[in-house]
DNA sequence: ATGTGTTCCTGTCCGC
DNA sequence: TGCGGACAGGAACACA
């Protein structure tokens, strides 16, 4: 569920509390989440200092003095919660467990992040910091939309000769990395482009006009959830979800908001998953 | 290679 | 109040 904009949301409310220190324990707490946690985790994560915490997409990637990195990936459900009082704003203890909480980490500034995740679609993978874009997860993803390779000259490239929907197409990490269904409605949505339209037949001004509406609607969404961060202490420290404004996403039956437009908010399913657009102004 | 459908799992909400 | 079904912010995988 988190996409990009959250994702990055996360890193920067973890950043202040974990950059270089060190992890005191790891409570890996059932074997597995999508899939087995890698061999010996807790051993291996157990007295590192975190170097750095960087994002890649929607991957969180911790990285450890011993030279590997944790990645973590939050799926449809995953939340970090941070407890203990590592900013030194005011002091309570750690709460019990509760039901999903499935990786604790314990630093030594007496911070806890606990990962918890209903569903377990989450992730977490152990790969050496140095051929991390090597890794088995990481290696196909595309560009970042907010860096310089994602242009319209690179998008346009990657649409050509395909059938498949512009919806489609945009959650395809491989194409471009970190968007989701919300992202992916908001984008088309302002950039009046209908989720049906074949990729291949979008014309090269239409791309032009897709690119910075990609890069503003994350911006914006991050923007948004970087002003939820001063308060996340009044929050319990939960990180992964924050309140934002869609103008299309779960607006179904709603009147679009697009200026001289009479049209209305349409449900449609593609390839699985719900997609809201108003199909008078969405070309 | 490209496109599509299925699958993993739990929680919530809505209609009967 | 209970029950069944639809749905949920992801993405790997199997198969046409």
């Amino acid at each position: 569920m988190p996409e990009l904009p959250e994702v990055e949301t996360v890193r920067r409310g973890l950043l202040p509390v974990i950059e270089g220190h060190t992890i005191t324990n790891a409570d890996v707490r059932r074997p597995d989440l999508r899939w087995p946690f890698p061999d010996n985790m807790a051993n291996r994560l157990a007295g590192q200092k975190i170097t750095s915490l960087r994002r890649r997409s929607k991957y969180l990637l911790v990285d450890l003095a011993s030279g590997e990195t944790l990645i973590i990936h939050l799926g449809m459900s995953g939340r970090l919660l941070i407890s203990g009082d590592p900013l030194g704003n005011f002091h309570h203890e750690h709460p019990a467990p509760e039901k999903h909480d499935h990786v604790v980490f314990d630093f030594d500034n007496g911070a806890r992040v606990t990962f918890n995740d209903p569903r377990r679609f989450g992730a977490m993978d152990l790969g050496a910091t140095e051929n991390l874009e090597d890794h088995k997860l990481i290696r196909d993803i595309g560009p970042e939309p907010l860096g310089n390779t994602f242009n319209a000259s690179y998008l346009a490239d990657r649409l050509k000769g395909r059938q498949t929907p512009m919806k489609t197409a945009l959650l395809d990490q491989k194409i471009v990395a970190g968007l989701g269904n919300i992202y992916v409605c908001e984008a088309l949505y302002r950039a009046r482009i209908s989720p049906r339209r074949k990729a291949g037949n979008l014309s090269r001004a239409k791309i032009e006009i897709l690119v910075p509406i990609i890069r503003d609607v994350l911006s914006e969404a991050i923007e948004a959830g970087g002003s939820s961060l001063k308060d996340y202490r009044q929050t319990d420290g939960e990180l992964g979800y924050f309140q934002h404004n869609f103008r299309a996403y779960d607006r179904e039956g709603e009147a679009c908001q697009t200026p001289e437009c009479s049209g209305k908010i349409d449900r449609i399913v593609q390839s699985g998953r719900s997609t809201f657009f108003c199909g008078r102004c969405q070309r």
